[in-house]
DNA sequence: AGGCTCATGTAACCGGTTACATGATTAT
DNA sequence: ATAATCATGTAACCGGTTACATGAGCCT
């Protein structure tokens, strides 16, 4: 559900192929929802049935040929009403393998839940660090839109950059516990 | 999957039936693992046919016949597996539709952001609300395990603190900063 | 009489992932 | 040579959700 209006989000900005979609995702909001190739393919022929995009094939030389999609009215109007409809509860959809392990960590040593809380420390630190090259994509894109709209973009930056913060300090709380057990 | 471990994690405390698994599911990792009963009586068959865990009916009087579930030494042995291997990046998994909708607010008015995140604050504040008795169920239960196992629960009790109170300052930064357009 | 707790399940569906397949052009 | 970029898809699978079905006993 969630990719499809992905989809028409950037749609609304510009047409675009399916290879674009997933360059821009991935460059984009890949910190938050992650979309394969393959399932955006699969989305954009869902969205053209329904009539809330419409395909037009491009041909190329020296590339392959391409199929660029454009929002229509119809995907314009279903796409406002999705942000505007503020529906139940996005707040309470945490979901994280990660944490059911950590509940469950009592039974393994403390040196090995150590080690374990160490590797999400430094597997944040090095997501955080390829996240500092966002702001750049969107100053990439942001001369063609007006800071408006970017400021939203900075808005779930500002966000990731704070999530991946609190994360850490809260492995840091964790460790020194542990370790105060040794 | 995850959900399989879960059930796994509970009944390495004690034998449970279906029941009591979704009750205790509810009672405690719910904030980060939401399970439907539905889905817990088909991962329950799951496991039996796998062999990690195995069930035995229980006839009961004034009370409908339950069946009892209980981990097997095969079972332990993939639990425990899963607990150590820290698998391919639990890290980066944020999945949130909300921030797809922050990240396309550009396209509404300010006023109509300002709705969106105060209900979004409204929401984490009642869901705060919520959690508060979760410390109680942790004493409820705690009496029966070592502190050593708690423990864990605590970390996690503190995570769910920790990240709602970063969604709440961070849905008031963005909204100060809105209302410093109109 | 009405609602809650105890108790277990089935069927249909759906969003998303993984693996696989193809093939030309361009840059190193 | 070989790796990357451009470009689009199919098929099988799977974890999880929604809706539905059933029914006894207990409390108010």
């Amino acid at each position: 559900m969630s990719l499809s209006y992905g989809i028409l989000g950037f749609l609304n900005y510009s047409p675009m192929t399916g290879y674009e979609l997933a360059k821009v995702f991935k460059d984009s909001i890949n910190f938050f929802w992650h979309a394969q190739n393959s399932h955006i393919y699969l989305e954009l022929k869902k969205l053209e049935k329904n009539g809330l995009i419409q395909g037009e094939t491009v041909i190329q030389i020296g590339k392959p040929n391409k199929k660029v999609f454009s929002i229509t009215d119809k995907g314009k109007k279903v796409f406002i009403e999705w942000i505007i409809n503020n529906s139940k509860d996005e707040t309470a959809e945490t979901k994280s393998a990660f944490l059911i392990k950590v509940f469950f960590s009592g039974n393994v040593s403390p040196k090995q839940s150590i080690k374990m809380l160490k590797k999400y420390k430094q597997d944040l630190l090095n997501y955080a660090k390829g996240m500092e090259t966002i702001p750049n994509n969107i100053d990439m894109y942001s001369h063609a839109l007006d800071s408006y709209q970017t400021l939203y973009w900075q808005f779930t930056v500002d966000y990731g950059n704070a999530l991946i913060k609190t994360n850490i300090d809260w492995a840091e709380r964790c460790i020194k516990k542990l370790e105060e057990l040794l």
